[in-house]
DNA sequence: CCCTGATTCGC
DNA sequence: GCGAATCAGG
């Protein structure tokens, strides 16, 4: 469908009334929401209030990432929990990593939300590891955990001088060093660049400038054929 | 999720 | 020039 002298000033009208690009893309027909404001603005029709566009709240959010292109000696080689690109998100909070290693009153899982279609239990085999199982498998159920007193975990040696996840707060760098689970996991513990989760060193890898989409590489193929599209 | 308009960019 | 894809706020 073309863009006739008739559907434009159609268009114009439309628009100049307040009707939406939806609502002008039915009425003309033909067209999808993304012509007709392609059109519009190709036209040099006035913007009328965009729900991104309007206050410039920005400012506060203003994080100016500014990505340093060396990483230098930012990304600790093999301690970098996210993988490669995979930067933590800005705004996520922080996980609950489970308490490494050295605790040894680590309480059996209490069974209270089941797999949602299945009967599902996870049983700990261990720092960070649990197996699951259904009501099919050969593993007897698992009983209650007796009553037991739950005392502070030591912490590990390697941790002893190092920033473990009670010592975060917003102020402190919170990038994670190894992995959950690895007895000297920790974290970053440098000052925080005020406004993000992480010290300016971990800022630069944490956050990229984006490139144009032209010069994007395609991200690999997952090996398990990616998340399932609905 | 739905909606919105703005923007980008391959065609 | 066109408009799908994408972005980003409501």
């Amino acid at each position: 469908m073309s863009w006739t002298e008739e559907r434009i000033d159609r268009l114009k009208k439309m628009w100049a009334d307040g009707n939406t690009a939806s609502q002008i893309a039915e009425d003309l027909g033909g067209v999808s929401r993304n012509a007709v404001i392609g059109k519009a603005h190709r036209l040099g029709l006035q913007s009328r209030p965009s729900p991104v566009k309007s206050g410039d709240k920005a400012k506060k959010a203003a994080a100016k990432p500014k990505a340093k292109t060396t990483a230098k000696k930012a990304a600790p080689k093999k301690a970098a929990a996210p993988k490669k690109a995979a930067a933590p998100k800005p705004a996520a909070k922080p996980e609950p990593a489970p308490r490494a290693a050295a605790g040894s009153a680590a309480p059996a899982p209490k069974e209270e939300k089941k797999g949602k279609e299945e009967n599902l239990q996870y049983r700990s085999v261990g720092p960070g590891g649990f197996i699951r199982q259904g009501p099919s498998d050969q593993q007897a159920p698992i009983p209650p955990a007796p009553p037991r007193r739950l005392i502070p975990a030591k912490p590990s040696e390697e941790v002893a001088d190092k920033t473990s996840i009670l010592d975060l707060n917003d102020r402190i760098c919170r990038w994670p060093m190894g992995h959950p689970g690895e007895p000297d996991f920790h974290f970053c513990g440098e000052k925080a660049n005020p406004g993000f989760p992480y010290c300016v060193e971990h800022c630069g890898v944490a956050y990229q400038a984006q490139l144009p989409r032209r010069d994007r590489r395609p991200p690999p193929p997952l090996p398990f054929g990616g998340p399932r599209v609905r």
